[in-house]
DNA sequence: TATATATCGATTTTT
DNA sequence: TCGATATATA
């Protein structure tokens, strides 16, 4: 038997084996699915003789692609020369498009190879400027629910005109008019959003026949990896790219589709075995990961959705420890509950073999703060996944934009972005002008500049503004062709003349500040630390070998973090620069760039100037880093720093061999979710964020209805089921512990009143017996000063004290934690505490809501006995809150202009309750509920 | 024209 | 609470 099947089971090993014809490989969470895929490409290449490179597999996200990437090349030992192609779906694209989208060219229309990716804000920009093109107020239609139908029409191949055709009210009438300018304003900027990366390669396969089979001949071999979350680009990809052989894994678990509001078609996965007969269905239905326990509650949840095949998952790993729950009377308990564990948690689990690695999942990327929070006051270092990454700051989207500018000019976004920041001049009103003279003769806002320089179409001094701008992009540009320090004297002698008096000016200011002048120096280090108060967050800037792209290049990839000090050390763009004080023209400026590096054969006389040196130049010219020396202030400190960070990314890119447009489309293509690290301890992210990742330990938080599921799907039973896979995912991330958490009271956006919160039915659908109370809250912690190190050791076992369970609140902590009478808290406390509250009326709803009798489920254990009788979960509302209407949270109502709806929050009662109602068609209104005529359905 | 302040509004998930 | 956007003001 092969090396490659050993230690297999049969359904593992068949579903190694079975290489030839469709298969569809299901399998469920923990069931060894990547050990399957990647000992199959393996089997391929070593039992089977197939070239790796004739080998394709696509995956959903960068990382998972890394991650088999490095785990074939871990089987096959190094010294292989050719690896298989492994990609995402996106990046795949890019390269094909990159390589041949100019075969969809029509004469001379049509794309080119250096087209732009737009990104979501720069997609906000384009269909913002169609909003205002079409007169059409932001408030009535926003541009991101424009983008959002847009996305979505994308998303099922429904094109402006189909669109518009298919639209029944006036609105997707305008959303169809918006969605053709937006696909114009792309076209004329040579520039593609994330969508369109899939649809035009869809396009380019379907349409050029040369095309497809060049790539038919060149991978006979297909491997999806997530297939339950392809959209219907996606789809079409994977048919055209398997081509006649039909030599196609999908690989795949319908539970864990949840990614249907990207346009994910969860029958692609249902079925497959139609659209090709002849598949072979594979079965891994052994779990590796949970123990019996975890894997049954998970189960039980899931088992609820009518939209699955049906699996039956089991695990060797009997019994273990029963799923933890805990009910915090807040979100800020909860947190502290949670950072108690993970610190006990990290203390016990210290000694053994295994790395002590747990995650705390959260629905919605806001919940992060209070954990966040409460892990910084035990001094916990934790990672964050997701929030904002390295390439969403401000200065970095700028630089950027600086450089795709000058990749391809006619982005108008780009330009738009940066061409007035560094402040130079360029004003809303000449931008406008400019806009609509592109607009009218179907110019982009570069062409049209120029034209208003040649023309002086403007002002003199919006147009000295405007040549200064544009002499330093074709600066840049000059850059990237060969002797561009030749050129850029031929170039600029003449308009050097032209505009002598803003040139002069500004060479002066230049020298006092080119480069980063030792005065600086000892800023950084201190004022970046303030910055950033946790050392270990990662930025999600994770410039490793480009496999992201490839894995081809992969041989000469170095391990960046080694490799960042010492190259940053022997090439610093950074670096003091000592220049001529006289050094004013372009030309001695670029001598003096070319000699300021000082690495050897870093590029040859007359080549193209390197990224590193691209970035420098437009750093320094375009002034940007001279205004946030001005600024000076910790900020825009800190905001060098990370433009130190982006030249250092350059100059790992430069040694990986990138050219610009690798560089970009890196750029565009890196994800947060990337930013996932191995090593750490403890780990933050969202539920989505989470798929593919296992841990010993994990908490599940905020388990309450409306949060999870979310309230956005309470509405449609489809989003009902998606929501439930992701309990179901994040419930199978777990090894061997699972806790569930919720917070009896959360407060939402930061309104001074927490609203109550009812648990979420996920937790309903656990079995009991599966279940443990992990206890009440212990008694109030007593922060003081900075030791919360053991403010809450081993109070848990308390059994639900309500006299002390928030012992009396002291000084600034009773401003601090919100203190919640508990419901049963009894007259004396509640009374006391309501002076301290603002305004009698508050203090009134606020008690009439918690102090109702009956209502409490004062503990988790009743909640649980109770619940083996299916307690009707509203039961909590309707004593509560519930008016002359009865209307309570989850209530369908019917408005008469409005039409259906389900209540999603009451505030307040008597004449003044509101209500917000989410409506089907109209989405989600704030009513009162006296003049609402709501009706009851 | 640029910056400060106010006001408003909306809060999911992301290649 | 937070962030973006509109308005006021210098």
């Amino acid at each position: 038997m092969s090396r490659l099947l050993e230690n297999m089971n049969p359904q593992q090993q068949e579903g190694i084996r079975s290489v030839d014809g469709p298969v569809l490989l299901l399998a469920g969470a923990g069931s060894g699915k990547t050990r399957v895929i990647t000992h199959r490409i393996a089997y391929l290449i070593q039992e089977r003789g197939v070239p790796a490179d004739a080998i394709l597999a696509v995956t959903f996200t960068n990382k998972a692609a890394k991650e088999m990437a490095e785990r074939v090349d871990k089987i096959l030992g190094h010294g292989s020369l050719t690896k298989p192609m492994l990609a995402t779906f996106h990046s795949f694209c890019v390269r094909v498009l990159r390589r041949d989208i100019e075969a969809l060219r029509v004469g001379a229309v049509g794309l080119t190879k250096t087209f732009a990716i737009y990104d979501e804000t720069d997609q906000q920009a384009v269909v913002k400027q169609a909003l205002k093109r079409l007169a059409i107020d932001d408030k009535s239609l926003k541009p991101r629910v424009a983008l959002g139908r847009i996305s979505w029409a994308k998303n099922h191949m429904i094109d402006p005109q189909e669109y518009f055709l298919a639209s029944t009210n006036p609105m997707e009438e305008k959303i169809a008019h918006i969605f053709e300018i937006y696909k114009k304003e792309l076209f004329k900027a040579n520039a593609l959003d994330f969508d369109d990366l899939l649809l035009e390669t869809v396009r380019l396969l379907k349409s050029s026949g040369e095309t497809r089979e060049r790539y038919n001949r060149r991978y006979k071999y297909l491997l999806i990896d997530e297939y339950q979350d392809t959209n219907r680009p996606q789809y079409e990809l994977m048919k055209l790219l398997a081509g006649p052989d039909a030599n196609v894994c999908v690989v795949g678990d319908e539970d864990q589709s949840i990614y249907s509001w990207r346009g994910a078609d969860i029958k692609n996965i249902l079925e497959f075995e139609k659209d090709f007969p002849e598949t072979k269905t594979i079965r891994l239905e052994q779990n590796y990961r949970s123990t019996q326990v975890i894997l049954e509650g998970a189960g039980a949840v899931v088992a609820q959705n009518t939209q699955r095949k049906g699996k039956n998952l089991f695990t060797t790993r009997e019994g273990g420890s029963l799923i933890g729950y805990y009910e915090a009377p807040d979100g800020e308990n909860e947190a502290l509950f949670i950072a108690d564990r993970v610190q006990r948690y990290l203390r016990e689990a210290g000694g053994q073999v295994d790395l002590p690695r747990c995650a705390v999942l959260y629905r919605t990327n806001s919940q992060s703060r209070l954990v966040e929070e409460a892990l910084r006051r035990y001094q916990i270092q934790y990672h964050m996944v997701g929030g904002f990454s390295f390439y969403d700051r401000a200065e970095v989207k700028d630089i950027l934009s600086y450089m795709k500018l000058v990749q391809n000019v006619h982005d108008s976004v780009a330009l738009a972005r940066v061409v007035n920041s560094p402040p130079r001049g360029i004003g809303k009103t000449t931008m406008e002008t400019l806009e609509r003279m592109a607009l009218s003769s179907g110019m982009s806002t570069w062409d049209a500049i120029g034209h208003t320089i040649e023309d002086k179409l403007l002002p003199a001094r919006a147009l000295q503004s405007l040549s200064g701008f544009r002499r330093l992009i074709e600066d840049a540009r000059a850059m990237l062709g060969p002797d561009f320090a030749e050129k850029l004297a031929s170039d600029l002698a003449p308009a050097n003349d032209a505009s002598l008096l803003s040139e002069t000016v500004e060479d002066a200011e230049a020298d006092v500040s080119f480069g980063f002048g030792e005065e600086n120096s000892g800023f950084e280090p201190e004022d970046t630390r303030a910055n950033s108060f946790d050392t270990s967050f990662n930025f999600g800037f994770d410039f490793g070998p480009s496999e992201e792209i490839s894995t081809i290049a992969a041989e000469n990839s170095s391990d960046s973090n080694a490799a960042h000090g010492i190259d940053s050390a022997s090439f610093n763009p950074f670096a003091p620069v000592v220049l001529k004080r006289s050094a004013s023209t372009t030309v001695e400026r670029a001598a003096e760039i070319k000699m300021a590096d000082e690495k050897p054969a870093f590029r040859k006389p007359g080549d193209a100037a390197t990224l590193p040196e691209l970035i420098k130049f437009l750093n320094d010219r375009s002034g940007y880093i001279r205004a946030l020396e001005e600024e000076a202030t910790p900020e825009s400190f800190s905001r060098i720093e990370n433009l130190k960070e982006l030249a250092n990314a350059a100059q790992d890119a430069q040694e990986r061999g990138e050219t610009l447009h690798e560089f970009l489309d890196h750029a565009a293509l890196v994800s947060d979710a990337d930013s996932y690290s191995e090593e750490a301890r403890v780990t933050l992210m969202t539920l989505h964020a989470a798929k593919g990742l296992e841990f010993p330990l994990v908490f599940l938080t905020g388990m309450e209805e409306g949060l999870f599921p979310h309230s956005r799907t309470l509405t449609d039973p489809t989003g009902l089921e998606e929501e439930r896979r992701l309990c179901y995912v994040g419930m199978t991330r777990a090894m061997d512990t699972l806790i569930m958490t919720r917070a009896r009271y959360r407060r939402r956006y930061g309104s001074d009143m927490p609203e109550a919160s009812i648990a979420s039915r996920f937790l309903e659908e656990i079995p009991s017996k599966l279940v443990e109370d992990l206890g009440s809250p212990p008694a109030r912690p007593q922060f003081s000063g900075s030791d919360y190190g053991s403010a809450y050791g081993g109070a848990y076992a308390t059994p639900y004290p309500k006299a002390n369970k928030f012992g009396r609140p002291n000084g600034e902590e009773n401003e601090r934690h919100y203190s919640y009478e508990d419901e049963d808290q009894s007259g004396e406390r509640a009374r006391t505490q309501a002076s301290g509250l603002p305004g009698v009326n508050n203090r009134a709803r606020y008690s009439d809501r918690t102090a109702a009798p009956g209502q409490s489920m004062d503990n988790i254990a009743s909640f649980f006995a109770a619940r083996g009788k299916k307690i009707s979960r509203p039961k909590l509302e309707v004593q509560e809150q519930t008016g002359k209407t009865g209307l309570k949270q989850g209530s369908r109502v019917r408005h008469p202009k409005y039409g259906e709806g389900i209540v999603f929050r009451r505030e307040g009662d008597g004449d003044d309750a509101k209500i917000t109602v989410q409506f089907q068609q109209h989405g989600v209104k704030k009513l009162v509920e006296k003049f609402a005529q709501l009706e009851r359905l």
